[in-house]
This record gives C-alpha cells, structure tokens and sequence, in this order.
DNA sequence: TGACAATGACTGACCAGTCAGTCATGTTTT
DNA sequence: AAAACATGACTGACTGGTCAGTCATTGTCA
C-alpha cells in the first residue's frame, strides 16, 4: 500500500559488516537459568515467547500513543527485541495492531459472558454479567482497549467487524435473552427493552469512556451507578 | 500510513522563485460587494476569513484521520490557503487541534443546554434536553467530535479539562437539578439517580458511539431507544 | 510606498520496512 | 562423545519517503 514508485532496490550495499562482539553476552549462556520464565531451550518455545513480549510490548504502546503516534523502534525496545524481529512474527505495523486487539478481545470476552448461571432471578444474572464486565474492564487498563477500538475503529474496518461479531453482537444476543426470559417471568415489566438491550451496559460503557477521561477530575463508583440502574430497570430494589 | 500520489519527491530542487498568477483572481478583488461571506475587503476581516476555513478544513481532517495521521498540507489544501498561512494563525498543529475543539464544542453546548424549559414536566424537560442531544449530535457527523475527543482526550489532558469543565461538569450539573426537581414533584421516585445523573444520558453516548462504529453492522434507532430508557425512569409512558 | 499578509520550496527530524550478516541451537558425522 | 556442519531466529544499520515547521520572496492593501 505504501509504496506506489517502483523500488530502486538498493544500489550498493557499504560496509554492513560490523563486528558483533559485545552482543553476544547479552545472548544466552548455556549456564544460567532464566529470571522469570525460565528457558525454554526450545526454538519455537523461545521463538513463541517473544511473539508474546511483543503483543505485549505494542499493547502498552499503542493505548498510551494510539496507532500512527506509535513507533515500532518504541515496540521493539520494550519487548527486548529488535525491529527486524517485530516483522518475523507480524507482516507489518497494521498486521500486529489488528493481531493485537484479536488476542485482546477473545480472552476477555471469554472471562465475562460464560457465567451461564443456573437459577438465579434474571437480575442476578444481569448483574453478575455487568459486574464481571465493571471489575474485569472499566476498573483496569484494560478499559484503554475498549477506548483504542472506538478511537480507531472507524480507521481499520476490520478491527470494527472484528469486535461487532465477536463482543458486540454476541453480548446484546445474550443480554437479549436475558431480558425476554425476565419479561416472561415477570421480573421486568418493560417489553420494549428487549429491542434496546444497549440500554442494560450503557451505564458500564460510559463508566469506562469515564474511567479514561474524567476519573480524576471525578472518580466515579461504577458498581454502584450500575446497581441504582438495575432498580430503574426492576423496580425497588431489594435491600443489600 | 496510505500514501497518496507519486510525489515528485524532492528530485531535483528547481528554481524557488514561482510567479503565483491565477492564485491572485481567486483572492478578492475590491470592487464587488459580494452577497454571504464576501469581499471583506478590510484585512483584519479577511483574515478571520481565513482563519475560519483552516479551522473548519482541520476539523474534517483530524475527525477523518485523527490527531497524528493528519497532515497540515491536506489541511492548506482543503482550507484553500497555503500551508504557511496556518503558522500565522495558529502557533502549531496541536494548538490548531485544541483550538479546533474549543470552537466546536462551544457553540454545540450553546446550542443543547440553553432551553430552560418553563413549566413542562421534568420527563419534559429532559426529553428536550437529550432529543436535542442526540439530533445534533448523534444524527449528524457531530458525533464525530465527541468520538475525537474521546480518542485524543488522554493524549490532550488540555482538550479533556476543558471538555469537562465545559460540557461534563455542566451538563451534569444542569440534569442532577432536573432530577432533584422531579423527585421533589414526585416524578421520580429513585432518589439515588441524583448521584448518577450520568445514567440518564447513557444511552445517548452509546447512540453516539455506536453510530460511529457499528451504524453500518445494524442501525440504530438512538430516539426511540431513548424513549424506551426514559419509560424506565418516569415508569409507564404516557401515549405515544 | 511602506507594512504586512500570503506563499510554497526547503530543511531537518523522524520512521516503517529491509536485508546482509551473526550466532545459538540442533543435527549429523567421525 | 566430540567435532563439523546446517539452520533460521535474530539483529540493527540503512533506505526511501513523509511531514511539521521555517523563511526568503512576492503580492496586496491602506
């Protein structure tokens, strides 16, 4: 996409050799054992391993400077690695960005919808829902990814559709349910909410879009603005 | 990232010097008085001629691109100015930036917070409130702004101070007295929506973001859905 | 005829992406 | 078991291009 005019190639190459000396200590010596993640001795394992340093790495990048801000030199330096490494795991700069918010999004998605609960009343439900999304996402950094996705969504599609079919689309369905299982029993009396289940997590997107912006100019209980919404939704609470 | 054209690089640098003609006929001529925004004539009016198309060029720009992949070159362009005429107005591009905001967001308020409605119900009141929010903002391309301003705001603490000294703080100010009112009548009966006023609008922003995002996924019909929410808080609506 | 507004070619810094060369690791031979 | 060899992950200097910001020159108004 970059490039429109032909490529000169390169002319003549000068002197690339350089004696590589000293680097080699900041190799590996067969003798010590890794601090952390211990050695893995294996090339793919190794090879895995930084693949992971570098998601990593550009996740911190990119939500704290956004996609064209972000210099993947900044990337490189803070997974340990060098540039070139970035483009044997990743085909260029958009590739990971896109891969990043991938590996991202799925882990998390997993973390909040799966609590099919059994028997509670519909609220609860709805409330477990909504809480594992505050504490798993509006309250830590992790709530900067959702910024990063509606800052440049509309600058990589794929990322949008990405997250629509995976997040969005996939939670309202769930959240729908939840609620015409809720007017059926009787818990809810607003049979309309069923066509507007955005309604349920508005509260929590906009604790997370407050989290990034305002929450020092004034910090904001997320959990608590969400349960004085459940009573909107349900009637009186019942008491806590 | 995408470049456009073949730019003619710098191949060979020619002659600086560049007899500007028909660039002139474009600029005003004194004689005709012109209908709308015309032959100024003075000055000082041009120049706040000027000023204003950089601004209005600059805020498609950054809203289409975003702060850091904007170039002022395409900014010049569009403004029909050269690139120059920019650093005479503005001292650089981040000043342009929040300049930009300050002058969109401002008469935006102006526009959304003044209808102090007299002696309407506070369902009334509020419905006015956000119908106008949400026709101005979420309907139009306005809603691009706020979606700015959530992108670039950690990267602007400037932008977001002011954003929410003068639209956050305000706006919530202005709904926490609705609330107030409408539980004093008996409007309302959940006292505690007074500390989160923030749930009343909630549903607009997500209209806002959603519109940005997922518009082309599944429409969404930000009014109606408003309605459904305000049904929630007043209790049963009245005939529709 | 000044004085100042406007211009756009130019510079300097910056950065995505490349690739010749290096070397740790694993494999085969002796 | 040790030495010779093969592989490819990894490196970072380098290229081609981009772009914010400058300034000498030119145009225009009072």
């Amino acid at each position: 996409m970059t490039k429109t005019p032909a490529k000169p190639a390169n002319a003549i190459r000068a002197k690339p050799t350089k004696p590589r000396r000293e680097k080699a200590a900041q190799g590996r010596m067969s003798a010590q054992p890794e601090p952390a993640s211990e050695p893995p001795s294996g090339r793919v394992a190794r090879a895995a391993e930084r693949r992971e340093a570098i998601i990593v790495a550009a996740m911190e990048e990119f939500v704290g400077r956004g996609y064209a801000a972000t210099r993947l030199d900044d990337v490189a330096r803070r997974a340990g690695v060098a540039k070139g490494t970035i483009y044997l795991h990743f085909k260029d700069k958009e590739a990971l960005f896109e891969e990043l918010i991938r590996t991202a999004i799925v882990p998390l998605v997993n973390r909040i919808v799966p609590p099919a609960n059994p028997g509670g009343s519909v609220r609860d439900m709805i409330e477990l829902f909504a809480r594992a999304f505050i504490q798993e996402v509006a309250t830590t950094q992790r709530a900067d990814i959702i910024r990063l996705i509606v800052a440049e969504g509309p600058r990589f599609p794929a990322i949008a559709d990405f997250y629509y079919r995976e997040v969005v689309s996939r939670g309202l369905a769930k959240l729908r349910a939840l609620i015409e299982l809720g007017i059926a029993r009787g818990e809810l009396r607003q049979p309309e909410l069923a066509h507007f289940p955005q309604i349920v997590v508005a509260p929590a997107i906009v604790a997370v879009i407050w989290k990034s912006l305002f929450e020092n100019h004034s910090p904001l209980d997320a959990l608590e603005m969400f349960r004085v919404h459940l009573d909107l939704i349900f009637g009186e609470r019942r008491t806590t």
